[in-house]
Parts: C-alpha cells; sequence; structure tokens
DNA sequence: ATGAAAGCGCTAACAC
DNA sequence: GTGTTAGCGCTTTCAT
C-alpha cells in the first residue's frame, strides 16, 4: 500500500507538506506542489480513508437513508438516490446508503461511529420516529419531505401545496367548472406522510377562491379501484370534467376508463397528473402534468448538508416550486 | 465523544481488554466481560469506524456500484440494492453507493482508500470495462450478471438459458407448435448485457429439442413497437399461439393488443413474462411468469463477497434456478 | 485471563 | 514556504 509517507519521500518533502498539497490549507511553491503531484502521479496514491478520518475527525461522507416501502414511486426514490450520490461526489463526499427499517438507532451508530458526518434522511413522515435522534445527535441533517414540527430542522420538498393550487388554477383557467382530486390511497392519507394532505389543502383553497366545485376521493391503484371511484364521481357529479390524479399506479386504468365510458381526453374531459414526466410521455394522450423533481431534491439536500458541514445555518424548509408542464391531456371548454 | 479508553476507565480494566471483549478474539472472563459491557451501554460506547479501518486494515464496508442508465426494470434494482443493504447488516457491514458512471477509476479510488473491502457490480456488460480494473486491484469482488470472459472471476445471476429453455417447456407441454419470443429492444442486444442473448439460446435449444417452431422479435417498450412486432408475427406465422415476453415495458401494450385482435389469453393464445411477479400479477388476466429473483442475487453477492473476505475462494458463477409459476395466461390448446 | 505499548496513516499545531 | 511532531482511537503483538 502506498503511504503519504511514501510519496513525501519519492518528492524529497516532509509528510505535512504532502498533506498540504492535498488539502490546499497552506501555500506551496508551485516546484515542491509539482514534485509531490507527480510523485503522487508516479505511485498511485490515495489517502488512507480511515486514516484521515481518524486525523481531521470528518469522515467525508453522507449517509443517505433511503425507504424500504415507501408511499414514492420507485423510479422517483433512484432518481433522487442517483442525485445524491452525483452530487456528492462533486464535493468529495462518498454516500453510504441506509435502509429506513435501521431507524433511529441506525443514525445513532453512524453518527457515534463517525462513519458519516452529515444525514439525509428520505420518506420523512409527518410524525417521524428519527426526528427526535436527530434533535439528539445534532449532527448535520437534512430531511427530503417536511415533517408536521420541522423546528430546528432542515428540509427540503416540493411545494405541494403550490403544486395543488397550480392545478386548480390550470383547470379553471381551461374553464372548468367541476373538478375531482384523485389522490393515493386511504393507507397514504392514514401514515400522515404530508405530501398528500399539502396538496388536497392547496388544492381545495384555490379551488375555492376560483370558485370550483370539487371533491376529493382517495384511490388504490389497481383497475377496480380506479372504476369504482370514476363511477361514484360521476354519479355524485355528473358535470365533472377536471380531474387531478395523485397516484401513479391509477393513472392507466382511468385513462383507460375514460376512454371506455366514452369521455375523451382533453375534448370533454381534462386529466392532469402529479408524476413524473416520464410516466406523463408515456401516457396516450400525453398528460399535463407536475413532476416531482427528484434530481433537484437530491442535489438541494446535499447543498444543504455541505453549507451545515461548513457551519452555515439552513434551518428552514425549502419548498421547490412547481413546474406544470402542458401536454395533450387539458384543453379549454 | 465516548473512546474505548472512557470504557476501560469506567470498568476498570485495559484498553486491550475492551477491544478484547468487542471482537470476542480471546477469552474473558464472565465477571469482567459484565463490567465492560455495562460501561459500554451506559457511556453509549460505539467503536470509531476510522479508527478501526487505520488499525485492523478493514473498514467493514462493501460498495455496491449500481447502474445510473440501465437495461434492468427499476423496481428490481431497488430490489436487489435493498436486499445488498439488508443482508450487509446481518454482516455487520455497512454500503457504499458508487453509480456506474464513476467506473474503473471509482473502483479503483475505493479500493485504495481502504473505504471498502469489497465491490459488489450490479448490470455488468458482456464486456464491461470495470473488469481489468477488478482483476488488477485484486480485491473481493462480486459481479451481478455474467461477463463472456469470466475467469477468476465471482459472478452471480438468474440462469437465464435456462429459463428460456423452462419457458419453451412450458409451453410445449400445453401442447403449443408455433411459438414467439418477444425480446428487449434492440439496443440491449447491441449492448451486449448477456442475459437477452442467453435466454434467446436456451429458449431456441429447448425448442429444436421439443419439435416448436418459434421466432424471435426484439421490441421496444411502446405501444407502436408492439403492435407492428405483434402484426409482423401474426403476418408470418399466423399459427403462432404461444408468446414469451422478455420486456417489462412491452407487457401492457402486448396483452392490450391481443384482447383488441379478438385473441383471448389464455383461451386461444398463452403469454408467459420474464418479469417480477409483481408486474405479473397486477395484469388481467394474470401472468404466468419467471421472476429475476433480486432478492436472493443481492443476498448471495453479499454472503459471496463475506466469503471471499474470510479467505475462501468463490471463483465461478451461481446460476440461480428460474422458477416459473402458473398464473392465468397460459393453458392448454 | 489480563495489561502495556507499539504502531496503523494522516492532520494540524508549533516551530523556523 | 517548509519541517517536526504529537496525537486521533483502535488492534494486536508481546509479556506476564
Amino acid at each position: 500500500m502506498v503511504t503519504l509517507a511514501d510519496v513525501a519521500r519519492a518528492a524529497g518533502v516532509s509528510a505535512s507538506t504532502v498533506s498540504y498539497v492535498l488539502s490546499g490549507k497552506r501555500s506551496i511553491s508551485g516546484i515542491t506542489r509539482e514534485r509531490v503531484q507527480s510523485a503522487i502521479d508516479d505511485l498511485g496514491y490515495t489517502p488512507h480513508a480511515g486514516a484521515r478520518a481518524l486525523a481531521s475527525n470528518r469522515s467525508n461522507v453522507l449517509a443517505l437513508m433511503v425507504p424500504l416501502r415507501s408511499d414514492m414511486f420507485v423510479p422517483v426514490i433512484m432518481e433522487i438516490v442517483t442525485a445524491v450520490v452525483t452530487a456528492a461526489r462533486e464535493f468529495d463526499q462518498d454516500v453510504l446508503l441506509l435502509t429506513g427499517d435501521e431507524g433511529g438507532d441506525g443514525l445513532r451508530r453512524i453518527v457515534r461511529s463517525g462513519r458519516a458526518d452529515a444525514l439525509i434522511l428520505m420518506d420523512v413522515e409527518l410524525d417521524d420516529r428519527r426526528i427526535p435522534v436527530l434533535r439528539e445527535v445534532a449532527t448535520p441533517a437534512v430531511l427530503i419531505g417536511l415533517p408536521s414540527d420541522s423546528t430546528g430542522l432542515t428540509c427540503i420538498d416540493l411545494d405541494f401545496a403550490a403544486t395543488g393550487a397550480a392545478c386548480a388554477d390550470h383547470l379553471a383557467d381551461l374553464g372548468h367548472r367541476d373538478v375531482a382530486l384523485i389522490g393515493e390511497n386511504q393507507d397514504v392519507y392514514r401514515r400522515h406522510t404530508g405530501f398528500a394532505e399539502r396538496t388536497l389543502t392547496g388544492f381545495r383553497k384555490r379551488a375555492a377562491q376560483r370558485r370550483l366545485r370539487f371533491v376529493h376521493r382517495p384511490c388504490e391503484g389497481t383497475y377496480e379501484s380506479a372504476a369504482g371511484t370514476l363511477t361514484r364521481i360521476f354519479g355524485e357529479r355528473p358535470s365533472t370534467t377536471g380531474f387531478v390524479v395523485q397516484n401513479e399506479a391509477a393513472i392507466a386504468p382511468l385513462m383507460s376508463l375514460l376512454r371506455q365510458l366514452g369521455r375523451s381526453v382533453p375534448e370533454e374531459n381534462s386529466v392532469l397528473a402529479i408524476c413524473p414526466d416520464q410516466v406523463a410521455q408515456q401516457t396516450s394522450p400525453q398528460l399535463t402534468s407536475v413532476p416531482i423533481p427528484a434530481e433537484e431534491m437530491g442535489r438541494g439536500a446535499v447543498r444543504l448538508a455541505m453549507a451545515q458541514l461548513s457551519g452555515q445555518s439552513t434551518v428552514g424548509s425549502t419548498l421547490l416550486p412547481p413546474k406544470l408542464t402542458i401536454r395533450e391531456s387539458t384543453a379549454a371548454r
């Protein structure tokens, strides 16, 4: 194994000089920097992470806790994870992967062992049991999602209230008067994951302002549930022409049901989805949609974690503005 | 921070005794073990990972490299990742996540820095550019997937040849004479990911033995491509009654097209898919299928990595036997 | 069955 | 601008 001492010897300098060339924490003459650098290259030297962590009290690792079972759509989770890892590398950090079932104990273990310098938590619930541990360990941490009490915490998420409002606005602008929000299944609401409620609240409020009449229906991701939901909506309010869908799994059944019912989209009904662009684009007709900004959330979480590590306070919630992309599934009436 | 020295002092023993209580590498009297253990509990001690790595030359970390863009279905990737992390924890290992785009350099960096003791690579291509690095660093490594030259390497994968054969057998057993294999898109075959070819080979060989006539057609995941593929197949061989689908995205369009063509499943046509159980079960009718054993692959990879770390040789390929689950989409004719 | 002590490879004062 | 050196917290001989 090639050590810093080997490099120092080869370059004819002291160990500290090599260390400082690497860290840039003090000025080095061009000539020695070169000698050191070429010794590093020649020998193929990479600093020993453990030694570095021990001496500097910094691991250069971010711990990312991903949900095992989640309300999120799996591809979105993967996109966030990918964004986190990619962004972390740009800060010279590696990413340690923890599963949600490790819970608070897992976080405590990671922090106490000095394996990671900061924590990023995905799929945060309104009353998340990991949050007390976060306050206890007082380690830099970022939540992807919004708990009910975010005092003293750093959070990042899509602004779901604004998303709901944007959807209501879009349908109102198009002249729709009776609209329906087809949401996630009851479990999601019961588990208090937050985003579903926030969307509903934002939608309801704006709908009232725009004088829309609206109903909200939770829905399973199955064909049967979608059929039942749709039947009930049309039964209660046959004049419904606008739909907002916040449930990836329900989109396909719903579109196919509307077609079967002879309710063509977008001529007779407008459909708006909160889903990844990929899903919106492979549906026919392509859906007007608001995507979860997975990439931005992942990158943002890393940025916030790094800011905390450099001593800045990032307390508060970063709510990313929704971006509504108009495609083929919504039209004026 | 609580250190081993703190624990030793609290327990009234030496540092080495505490260390040995933790590692179990020498016998300790019951009484001291208890004293040490309660000191650990009282103080909330967790060993410092960096110090441990430095002194023992072992990080207790497995590096897992996941593909960014992959031919695999994203939920399957997630399932493998989850299985790896869960299994790793049972061996007291943490998992460091690397993205495929870090390539060989990333692996070299991880190994040289001592950040991980072993490597697990997903989505291995036939002529994977990371393989030379694997041979160069001579670190314990496991490939999930099968490269063309696996000499000296440890691999684990589904036995796709046996999978193809099992599909051919099932259709032959049901009395089908003309069958079609609807595969992944051309890109996958061109990129030489291996599994597609192996399925084809296994299917072709067994089909010949069972005197089946068969055609193979790559297919995109779009409705249009599925329609074109199906039209061509029925055009060339109208007598085709059995289908094997190895392309998650093509399943839904295909089923809906068969319905439109009045070819009911399973009465007139049998359809067999190589896809996750979840997909097979939410299709209507539920599909007879062979799933990718993601859980087994992840766990197996960890097991193999740990075996290598304990000095055992695991060179060779572990090919997991396919498990064909009969559901509603295949029937005798 | 337990202790003492020498490092593991690096960082960061402290010197000059 | 560079060198010297004292640790960081742990494992592991070598003693006893």
